[in-house]
DNA sequence: ACTACTTAGTTCGATATCGTACTAAATGGA
DNA sequence: TCCATTTAGTACGATATCGAACTAAGTAGT
């Protein structure tokens, strides 16, 4: 391993730095007791509908099942989800939002506009939209080759 | 909060989906029982340099203290490293690697050379450097605003 | 030198994460 | 139809993460 292999290695330490400093943004503004991780899958849910199966959720976010379980467990003790039986196959279920689970991700989603804006201002907006299809890119490499 | 907002939100929702796939990916080749974030902090001192503080380290990663404070008790229980005093400051400590913890560097670099070169094969080397600029961009600017 | 404040690190408790092993349902081939 | 295999979800246990409160030591102002 050379110098430009640690330089790949830089790639994933910024990203893990990244992910570590935007998740505490955006936990602070959080009300008490909402992770980051809670507030995702209401986000998702709103984005791309709900209905979802919890397997579904837990690909998307590319956690191992049992962490999802976990997280809808504790966002349905908030009443912001309500699990029912999937129809369309006896061994699932799917997700819906209540309408606590809409305001609760409407209202985290305003509370974050603030530092998303001047984050914008600051670095740039066009270059975060840069980065956009670059690290979707490497995300879906990395979702293809999950043996790699 | 328009579109343009919720494109930038993407950034960060990627930036979580790649830290959570490679950290899968590393930790696969990881001997047991040594996590990620146990690596990294191995990497960290080797290549800057051993005799740094805890708390140093922790602002390295951006983790709470406190969160250091376990890691490092961990990577000294399997003695990878080791804590003494801090001559320069009586409330502080250094922490310095061990022999066995330089190996366990060496060789968790030694097994993820191949995921790394086909992961550089497979969305391009120049690609990925191309994002270390924009990325150190990224986390220097959440690192000088935490409170934004 | 004294006191107030700050800083480094730990302890403790709560909860998140996740691997293993399990149950129940679906699927596919004979 | 039967049975083996696969798949969705859960239960459980181990450990990671992290906030709050604490102790000890350094620092700064008087």
């Amino acid at each position: 391993m050379d110098d430009n292999d640690l330089a790949l290695f830089a790639v994933f330490n910024e990203i893990g730095i990244i992910n570590q400093l935007s998740s505490t943004v955006f936990q602070s503004r959080l009300p008490d007791g909402l992770l980051v991780s809670h507030f995702s899958v209401l986000n998702h849910l709103a984005r791309l509908g709900d209905g979802r199966t919890p397997l579904s959720i837990a690909n998307a976010f590319q956690v191992p099942k049992t962490t999802m379980t976990h997280t809808l467990g504790a966002l349905e003790k908030r009443r912001l989800i309500k699990m029912a039986p999937n129809p369309a196959d006896g061994r699932s279920k799917v997700v819906v939002l209540t309408e606590a689970g809409q305001k609760a991700r409407e209202d985290a989603i305003a509370a974050m506009t603030g530092p998303l804006h001047r984050l914008a201002e600051g670095v740039g907006r066009d270059a975060l939209m840069d980065l956009l299809p670059r690290l979707a890119a490497l995300r879906e490499f990395l979702d293809d080759n999950r043996n790699i």
